[in-house]
RNA sequence: GCCGGUGUGGCGGAAUUGGCAGACGCACAGGACUUAAAAUCCUGAGGUCUUUAUCGACCGUACCGGUUCGACCCCGGUCACCGGCACCA
């Protein structure tokens, strides 16, 4: 063993032990616990950032140490290897796309295996490889037969500046979540996977995942936004039609004092047709088509709308109310329309003022000081009822469900469930992107390709301008093609699936990743799936994380897997922050200047010390602040251990000293090390606090420091406690422990070496340090044996000098002891 | 506006079931080693007051209040910051 610890070529050394072994390849031993480990893969970018090596770290850490524990570890890695980027590098430098991205991925896996991650490289799956796509192409075409797919005109969220639709959920405030661009409405036809037909279940099993964070299942719950209410029919005066509206208030319907009807309801032009509103009311339409989601979201906006000329009846009262049209309602959620209650909604409330409607309370406050016949503001919470017939002086809340039942035995209304969550749009007007396996055929319509000819490859005749349609469309040789019912010339599809496809299902392909009959085995799947730790930021709370739920669910119906949720346990890990100039911390990124590269660290202090950092630095689900001082310590930890081993193998020669728990200082290090062991084993396994199972072993070295020249200390003891650090930091650290563990031991690798198991008895110490408080203020500490009962500790402390000291001239009241830790007295 | 979270030394953080607040590390200070420096090893440290020092006293987990023998932890209220959603009927 080196005296000086040489990063550098330890690491190195084992890197390549590693891959020449094959040490992290795994088959389904069905002997064993399966662990299916995972961490989120990464978008070839070109580099890592230290987002990348936290979360590939807090992943090493739990696989090493199941691996240790004898599971049986799925542990891989791949690439999200389709998406804009790389067709922004062709247009920019004119790089193919596929060039651009197998030159990161390569030059990205090179990083990985120098961070020492215990990956099964041999199951590496990249999404843009034909043998990854295909299946991608399969899956779709199963899900169209289902009916889970299907091709629609809407008006969508389209964003100028990367030339595509987006879904939903990729519109943050009104702007394109990649690039920051406001985003506008276009009408297309697109295709939708049906993932509102999942929304309850999306929704109720969220409560069989305890093992996710609260926060993401809440956010999900949002998303979803489900919410139970009713179906209202409102008569049209002079017309046949009814105007459908949806509520969860139809406790308030006496209140309906007008009607609301988005500027996009398919009735309206209808309604308008030949009256002297029809001018006003496609000015009205028109100006709405120009504003942005921004501009028409915002809540600060006042009020407009147009009246329409016409009126609808209230089914409670007969009332006719007349009908408007506003940009505050929304096509794409309930019905469209509304049933306007001022009294009782803000929004309806301002339009009222607005448009001198009238305003009549029917929920009255049990609070004086507020009058509902002279509201300045809606009144929203809860009350007894008011002007509503047969409902009066009932609760609101209450006359809910009974306004409801009586809508229903009056046949205008029935109960409902709405939900804010949208089918997924998953067209995309751009080229790097798994081609959607379809055809259109005049006469059939549109067919699936045939499952013979998949993959339907992405064409490389194509060219890169930036500008107007999809690159796809210069292929020819791709567009043309016959119908694969009827043989007729025909067009494919030229739009390409939403990248956050082909990661909703990856994990599936891992567990049988190089099939060419198959997707996947379904027994292989079956045997690894689900994923038992998920680990990935939170920024795929909603997005990728329901869309894979909404995957496994759909392949679970289509027989193909038999779990229905793909992620048992989730673990979101923080954002990675350094300070910028003025010592502010913030996200590392380039704009602001802050970013540590991981290379650099690499270079200056090796994998071992990064990894050690950024595991140390804060719980992993919490931000973690970058300090390069930090850093140093890790690296002078770890050159501290390394010397404390270097120290004991050249002062004894091999061999393992049978140890022997004989003096005083024997049965401290002995307590140490096992209260170390467990510390360790619960941190990592039940807390995943890393940072506080480094930080006990930390104490256990300081502990062998101390001890280290002790004579009256047992060897094969201080041997045992030395072997135990390496082992017990080998998942945080891993190339330094099996550098050491050879000249300690000698006795194979630890990447299988069992973990260390302690001893109970030794967890528990002859002597305890006992408080004594008085009145619950500690006023001394005394030593006494362990184990004594309650009554025997207040006993015991009582005839304690000290403690009657402080006790004289008091009385005492009450006396609560708790066994090895503390005896209150209460006094007078 | 609604929902969720967080608030502890100079800093990152610890306190796992209501039982010694500040583990571990960083930064800092002192000492040993050295011609010297670096490295290393050892020691110290929440604040205020008192004392030559010891001993000690009081205050202290954002703020106010409550429950309890005892509260960073439980309950009620307030403030600040962070995150998500937002004209969702």
């Amino acid at each position: 063993m080196e005296e000086k610890y040489n990063f550098s070529e330890i690491e190195k050394k084992w890197q390549k032990y590693w891959e020449d072994n094959k040490s992290f390849k795994v088959t389904e031993d069905r002997s064993k616990k399966k662990f299916y480990d995972l961490e989120m893969f990464p978008y070839p970018s070109g580099k890592l950032h230290m987002g990348h090596v936290r979360n590939y770290s807090i992943g090493d850490v739990i696989a090493r140490f199941k691996t240790m524990q004898g599971y049986n570890v799925l542990h891989v890695m791949g690439f999200d290897s389709f998406g804009l980027p790389a067709e922004n590098a062709a247009i920019k430098h004119g790089i193919a796309p596929a060039k651009w991205t197998w030159d990161n991925i390569h030059e990205m896996e090179g990083e990985l295996r120098r961070l020492g991650l215990s990956y099964d490289w041999d199951r590496e799956v990249q999404t843009c490889s034909p043998d990854y796509y295909k299946w991608m192409q399969w899956i779709f075409i199963q899900f169209y037969n289902k009916g889970l797919a299907y091709k629609k005109e809407n008006p969508v969220n389209w964003c100028p500046s990367c030339q595509t639709v987006l879904a939903n959920e990729q519109v943050v405030d009104g702007c394109c979540e990649r690039c920051d661009t406001p985003v506008t409405k276009k009408n297309l036809s697109q295709w939708y996977l049906r993932i509102t037909e999942y929304a309850d279940r999306l929704l109720d099993n969220l409560d069989d995942l305890p093992g996710w964070p609260n926060k993401v299942k809440v956010m999900q719950r949002n998303w979803i936004g489900r919410s139970v209410g009713a179906e209202i029919d409102f008569k049209i005066k002079d017309s046949d039609k009814a105007l459908k509206v949806f509520t969860t208030r139809a406790d308030t319907l006496f209140g309906a004092t007008f009607m609301v009807m988005s500027p996009e309801h398919p009735y309206l032009m209808e309604l308008v047709k030949g009256s002297e509103y029809e001018k006003p009311v496609n000015e009205y339409v028109e100006e709405v088509k120009h504003l942005n989601d921004i501009e028409r979201t915002s809540t600060t906006r006042e009020k407009t709308g147009v009246f329409i000329g016409r009126y609808a009846v209230n089914p409670v009262n007969g009332k006719e109310i007349p009908i408007y049209i506003s940009d505050y309602v929304l096509m794409t959620y309930g019905t469209g329309a509304i049933m306007a209650v001022p009294a009782h909604d803000q929004r309806d409330f301002d339009f009222a003022k607005k448009f001198g409607l009238d305003i009549v309370p029917v929920v009255s406050s049990a609070d004086p000081e507020i009058d509902v016949n002279n509201l300045t503001e809606a009144f929203a919470a809860e009350g007894t009822m008011i002007n509503s017939g047969q409902f009066d002086g009932m609760n609101n809340r209450d006359a809910i469900e009974k306004m409801i039942d009586w809508l229903d035995h009056e046949g205008i209304g029935k109960k409902t469930v709405n939900y804010k969550l949208r089918d997924w749009l998953i067209s995309r007007q751009r080229y790097w992107g798994t081609p959607i396996p379809m055809i259109y055929c005049d006469d059939c319509g549109w067919v699936p390709e045939k499952e013979e000819n998949l993959p339907v490859l992405l064409p490389e005749d194509v060219e890169f301008t930036g500008k107007g349609e999809s690159p796809i469309t210069t292929s020819k040789s791709f567009v043309e093609c016959t119908c694969p019912r009827c043989g007729k010339k025909a067009r494919r599809e030229v739009d390409t699936m939403d990248t956050f496809l082909d990661s909703s299902w990856y994990y599936l392909r891992y567990t049988d990743p190089h099939n060419d009959k198959k997707a996947w085995d379904k027994d292989k799947a079956d045997y690894w799936m689900n994923v038992d730790q998920y680990i990935g930021g939170v920024e795929h709370a909603i997005l990728h994380l329901m869309y894979a739920r909404f995957f496994m669910m759909a392949l679970h119906d289509l027989g193909l897997v038999s779990e229905e949720e793909p992620f048992r346990n989730l673990l979101t890990q923080g954002m990675v922050n350094k300070a910028d100039e003025n010592g502010v911390f913030k996200k590392m990124s380039k704009s602001v200047g802050n970013v540590v590269s991981p290379e650099e660290i690499l270079q200056k202090y090796g994998a071992d010390t990064a990894r050690l950092f950024i595991l140390f630095a804060a719980p992993p689900d919490r931000e973690l602040d970058w300090s390069d001082e930090g850093v140093d310590g890790s690296y002078r930890f770890l050159n501290r251990v390394w010397r404390l081993v270097y120290d004991f193998v050249s002062t004894h020669d091999g061999g393992e000293i049978p140890a022997e728990v004989k003096s005083d200082l024997d049965k401290n290090l002995n307590y140490v090390l096992n209260t170390t062991i467990k510390k360790v084993t619960d941190d990592i396994s039940k807390r995943y606090n890393f940072n506080t199972a480094i930080s006990s072993i930390m104490e256990l070295v300081n502990e062998l420091y101390k001890d280290k020249d002790q004579k009256d200390l047992n060897q094969g003891l201080y041997q045992k406690a030395v072997k135990t650090v390496v082992i017990l930091l080998s998942p945080f650290t891993p190339h330094i422990c099996e550098e050491m563990w050879q000249d300690l031991d000698g006795n194979g690798t630890l990447v299988h070496h069992e973990w260390p198991s302690y001893d109970e008895d030794a967890l528990v110490k002859d002597e305890v340090e006992v408080v004594v408080q008085l009145n619950g203020k500690v006023k001394a500490k005394v030593n006494v044996a362990s184990g004594l009962s309650k009554d025997e500790l207040a006993e015991q402390m009582q005839q304690d000098e000290r403690v009657q000291k402080l006790l004289e001239g008091k009385t005492v009241v009450k006396t609560i002891a708790v066994p090895d830790r503390l005896v209150n007295f209460v006094v007078r």
